[in-house]
RNA sequence: GGUCCCAUCGUCCAGCGGUCUAGGACACCGCCCUUUCAAGGCGGCGACACGAGUUCGAACCUCGUUGGGACCGCCA
């Protein structure tokens, strides 16, 4: 016997960019369908004509792909299931509501179809992730003041209405498992007396938790950032974006916190996802993109720093490469996000940021006789090398009855225009002797 | 108001009746390293919401209470 292949799908509307909690939803589908060997399908419902627009299809596309999540079938990538625009699948929706009508289970108001919710029916949802929710017909679908309310199925302009598509693209596209968000736990008991109606086999459903802000509310715009390029712009890689949300209700287990995609799809189970909603935390995702940032191989981690120098307004390919490469190596793990590591390292790249920060105002005529005392001897050591630099400073300081800091604090904050940096003399190796030379003479240090 | 859902450190997770004086991570605090910390090392603080059951035994099962959330559109 061989297990029916799943099929999955992200079914975003496009009426708004691609956010944090549409991006979870699509994130766990789409780990399912890669780690089941299924497929991952897009579609887009776009049967609000006030609100859709082709743009905001095209952004949420992107940022799914910036995310690193491809599907296998959709608008733009076609499939034997399309078309994957509800738009473009109006036929279906109609036919299917004539056959309701013709049926005598639904009705028409106007040009409007109106399924009539049957009385007394027990329903049970089998959640994957929630576990069994009993429904009665009658509490399915009500007004405000708990009497029970008819579905519209068919909207006046003709469009069909969410409840209603849902149902008959997720049959019609064979889709195997139902994967979005808890809130809509409550529209499930009015899709199942549609699948009901037209004595379909119901898909699997699994909801998953919600996504909070802060102050525990559903996550919207409110809360700041919303769509995943502002976390790009922000300076969060989509790895760690990708990693971060992964961990909002589930995990990988034995204390693997940090992981890039395979891992996550090889370890990924529907089944172990949390119930409970899960408030988003920037200290958290901080912490997941500096361990993403700290893994980063040198070229790469150069590839996407740059950008951030250059709105920082520096011009890094006036560096070699090399240069750069090294220059970031050094910064450790520092910084939490790309734009945090391009300012710290800015002054790598050039000596203006530091001019900027920094005028020396702060060393008294003595201290600064002292340091020109040192920086001289330092500039003309036959060998510009960390280590070596390290050791003259140290004999140097001996024989001047001079704590190190005295002068390492001052070279640090000339060649850096920062009181925190990697070791100075690592910075001074790697800056150049030309280059130390020159920033040390514009702030009076040396010649 | 109605329906439904949820409930372990501030936050994210572990825990599936005994191994829990409840484990990890983030954050926070402290210490150490050191020329600086935004890097690195070490340590600390900190939770089973409450109340009844069931059971020899409950964070784990049941019920209730309380608290929180989602949904109640010809939006999706």
């Amino acid at each position: 016997m061989t297990m029916k292949d799943v099929r999955v799908r992200f079914a975003p509307s496009p009426t708004g960019a691609l956010h944090i909690g549409g991006a979870h939803t699509a994130l766990f589908n789409w780990l399912w369908a890669r780690h089941s060997g299924g497929r991952f399908i897009l579609r887009i419902e776009d049967t609000d004509l006030e609100r859709s627009t082709p743009e905001y299809e095209r952004t949420i596309l992107d940022g799914l792909k910036w995310m690193g999540l491809d599907w296998d079938e959709g608008p733009d990538a076609g499939g034997d299931w399309g078309p994957y625009r509800q738009s473009e699948r109006l036929d279906g929706y109609r036919r299917r509501a004539v056959e309701l009508l013709d049926r005598g289970l639904a009705y028409k108001d106007g040009d409007a179809v109106i399924f009539k919710v049957p009385l007394g029916v027990e329903m049970t949802l089998h959640d994957t992730i929630y576990g069994d929710i009993n429904i009665q017909s009658d509490r399915a679908s009500m007004n405000q003041d708990g009497s029970v309310k008819d579905i519209v199925i068919i909207k006046s302009d003709g469009m069909p209405t969410y409840n209603y598509a849902v149902v008959v693209d997720d049959h019609d596209m064979n889709i195997t498992c139902v994967i979005r968000g808890e809130d809509h736990i409550s529209n499930t008991p009015k899709q199942m007396l549609l699948y009901r109606a037209f004595g379909w086999e119901l898909p699997e459903f699994a909801h998953l938790p919600m996504i909070l802000g802060a102050d525990k509310k559903k996550l919207s715009k409110r809360h700041g950032a919303a769509s995943v390029f502002e976390f790009s712009d922000m300076g969060y890689l989509p790895d760690a974006i990708f990693n971060f949300l992964a961990l909002l209700g589930w995990t990988a287990g034995n204390d693997v916190e940090i992981f890039d995609r395979e891992l996550a799809t090889t370890l990924f189970d529907l089944a172990k996802v949390t119930k409970k909603p899960a408030v988003f935390d920037m200290d958290k995702l901080n912490f997941v993109n500096q361990e993403h940032l700290k893994r980063l191989g040198a070229a790469a981690r150069r590839e996407i720093i740059e950008p951030f120098w250059r709105s920082l307004g520096l011009s890094p390919e006036r560096r070699e490469k090399k240069y750069l490469e090294d220059a970031l190596s050094l910064m450790g793990g520092r910084g939490r996000t790309t734009k945090e590591l391009a300012e710290f390292s800015d002054y790598f790249v050039d000596f203006g940021p530091v001019k900027e920060r920094y005028d020396a105002s702060d060393i008294s005529s003595d201290r600064r006789l002292a340091i020109r005392g040192f920086l001289g001897e330092l500039l003309s050591s036959p060998e510009w090398e960390a280590a070596k630099m390290e050791e003259l400073a140290r004999r140097w300081c001996e024989t001047n009855k001079t704590p190190l800091k005295d002068i390492a604090m001052p070279l640090r904050l000339a060649l850096t225009g920062r009181k925190v940096s990697p070791g100075v003399f690592e910075v001074a190796a790697l800056l150049g002797r030309d280059e130390c030379r020159a920033r040390l003479t514009h702030y009076g240090f040396v010649g």
